[in-house]
DNA sequence: TTGATTTAATTCACATGTTAAGTATTTAAG
DNA sequence: CTTAAATACTTAACATGTGAATTAAATCAA
């Protein structure tokens, strides 16, 4: 008897047309602003000063090291980021420069706007449970 | 006053480490049979002797068709999907060879075993309730 | 202190994500 | 029947995802 592939039900499939119908609300206004959705995870794990290296940044902004690197730099170009010194020398600790803090902030201010909308939208009281759901999901397959 | 960037417990983030952490349960044996995860999912989309129009495949498995257009061509080389003769011309309709099934059947038991553990280990009713939540959230944000 | 090992990050190569533009076929308007 | 508009894909260009190999600096063992 076939088994048959269901699709639309399976987690990976939900997950991903979930993140799909949620970053759609982020794009446009994102992407307006000159920057990808990655770039624009780095810049938001950076606001409010604080710095950071590459590995705790990977790690935070869910972006593969090879990835960062590309993204540091195209972040570097546009003058949005810069390194500090550190003691390890083989770290690469960044902070956000005056000009990306003032990017941060105007886009910042969109996105809370839209992340409100889907709270209304979805209740704020459901996005809570589905966020904790998530995270525990998450628990439960590192260990 | 700071309105400090909640960054692991937003919604975007939370989808993104949960997707992370479900498509790591499935990376090592689809990969091992020499498939990338997005070739994965139009194959198991035509499993079963499914045939299915470009325009339809990119929906249900959530790949861009440029993108689309590339897996195919990858998945045609290696003989896994072959064309089908449609009335409109502008289309493509693929369906699995004879050897895509197979691969197919071999991948997709591996598949199942993981796809129990995680019920297993998350719950499984946890997870129906988490798949249906994801499946309102979209909605909700469709519309 | 030297040499082996580990760690941090980059580079390389290839696959996919994303947007805009292009091509071919079909449909529809006249 | 002919042309304009719509549809189905593809191509192009650039950014990111992913795994393997590389480089440089720090740490550990002897």
């Amino acid at each position: 008897m076939n088994d048959a592939p269901h699709y639309d039900d399976s987690l990976t499939i939900a997950l991903l047309r979930a993140r799909e119908a949620v970053t759609a609300q982020f794009r446009e206004h994102v992407t307006a602003a000159g920057l990808t959705l990655p770039q624009w995870r780095v810049i938001r794990a950076l606001a409010g000063g604080v710095e950071m290296d590459t590995t705790k940044l990977a790690k935070r902004t869910v972006i593969l090291p090879p990835s960062l690197t590309r993204i540091l730099r195209h972040l570097g170009e546009n003058g949005l980021i810069e390194q500090v010194p550190a003691r390890d020398r083989r770290q690469r600790v960044i902070r956000l420069t005056a000009s990306g803090q003032s990017l941060f902030d105007e886009v910042w201010q969109l996105s809370q706007k839209r992340y409100a909308a889907i709270e209304a939208a979805f209740g704020e009281q459901e996005m809570a449970v589905l966020v904790e759901s998530l995270n525990r999901l998450r628990r439960s397959l590192d260990g």
